[in-house]
DNA sequence: AAAATACATCTTGCATACAATCTGTATAAT
DNA sequence: ATTATACAGATTGTATGCAAGATGTATTTT
């Protein structure tokens, strides 16, 4: 077994299930079932929730019960609003600080989206997807961009399941073109290109949020309107 | 006695005590001490530990006590770069969203800050500076903005205390002009006038980094070099 | 004398028991 | 019949005891 501990892998699990919509948000989380599922006391059970809490992952309340975070319209247009600032931002930050090994580590990120994408399920795909960020986020390496970088990614691959789920491969082009995507970024940050960093992370988030908007605002139905039955000729 | 709880009071007083450098970065805490006291159990000492890492102000680590948030050069060169990015963002945000309540709380603030500048210390100053910065966070409703502006201030107020106590009555000027544009900022939130908001966000940052800037590269000693002792004419 | 190992002490992590609070249901009163 | 209150069950918060791990010191060995 290669798992650090019990607390890990439940912290692990529980991100993995949240940021897939295996737990969807606003689901309330019952300690005494986490305790039963990853067989651990209370304590680890409820210290492991408050990391997550601190992450953005679950939200505690006094007195209640934890609930996997809200995902609301208002919290949506804040999103809008934040990502292509902070995604910039990080991919600049990453293309001038990032180490050999860090590539290293992102091209094997990106060859396992690469697999996600031919062979995955919708959630392979979200999970790879947000491996590839979260490695250009330890890229940039600063602590006052991270957390909000973090909880950005945490919704955009909820967001992402929300709406990709149905028309899978109505949009296999756009997962193409974000995979291109994907390996310009390399590119761009091994050769400490900030400029085109920061351009392509424009780029790479004008078709996520295309995509998102195409979901959100679909073309009307160009349908005629129904007709009155026509009286019976009885 | 109006305090919530325990941990309320134990969260609050860490919190002040480590924006005011009266536990330095790197101090190590010790569990049992705090335990003492707060009056609490070791429980909810470690869950308000949990919180405080949560939220940058101390660090976790495995089989080690918790210790202060480091502060280190690397750490400063991200805070110069992070910083004017997000607060305009908040500021401008802030602009947009803030109800007249969260108004009349910043005006109480800003009043405090006032107070202070006249007759309280270096510590009082950068509370009630900080209180007024946190209103502007919760005015923006940001969940993705909230959590690196946070990081921010926290070691905002932490540099302020390092630089400004020295010369305390030197830099008099700098502190009005701070006040104005606080009173400024206060306007333009009231008014909804997002541009203005954004530009005065620039402004008080470009008047908090030179000051940190001045302080960091000082203007040169202008003394000449010294001279080799003449020959001794015995 | 210097270094290494073993032991003692102290600190952190986990489990469990107990206390406090909340929620839902049932009964009673209007 | 509907609402309010009280009680029971369940769930969250706190305290404490025990186990595991780390650090420092002393003793022994080279």
């Amino acid at each position: 077994m290669a798992t650090k501990s019990k607390k890990t892998d439940m912290a692990d699990s529980l991100k993995r299930q949240i940021l897939t919509l295996e737990l969807p948000p606003g689901t309330d989380l019952d300690e005494a079932q986490l305790c039963e599922a990853y067989d651990l006391s209370r304590t680890p059970v409820r210290e492991v929730l408050r990391d997550l809490d601190g992450l953005g992952y679950v939200q505690l309340r006094e007195q209640r019960s934890p609930r996997v975070s809200d995902l609301s319209h208002v919290t949506l247009r804040n999103f809008f609003l934040a990502a292509p600032m902070i995604y910039g931002a990080v991919l600049q930050l990453a293309a001038q600080n990032a180490t050999a090994d860090q590539v290293t580590e992102l091209q094997v990120a990106q060859d396992a989206f690469k697999t996600a994408l031919r062979t995955g399920s919708v959630a392979d795909r979200t999970l790879a997807n947000n491996r590839f960020h979260e490695i250009t986020g330890e890229m940039a390496g600063s602590v006052y961009l991270l957390p909000s970088f973090h909880r950005l990614l945490i919704d955009h691959a909820r967001i992402g399941m929300t709406f990709y789920q149905p028309q899978t491969n109505e949009r296999a082009q756009d997962l193409t073109k974000a995979s291109e995507q994907h390996d310009a970024i390399i590119d761009a940050i091994a050769n400490r290109d900030e400029k085109s960093a920061a351009q392509l992370a424009e780029d790479h988030w004008a078709l996520s949020r295309d995509q998102i908007g195409t979901f959100l605002m679909p073309d009307a139905l160009d349908q005629p309107l129904g007709r009155m039955p026509s009286p019976k000729t009885a």
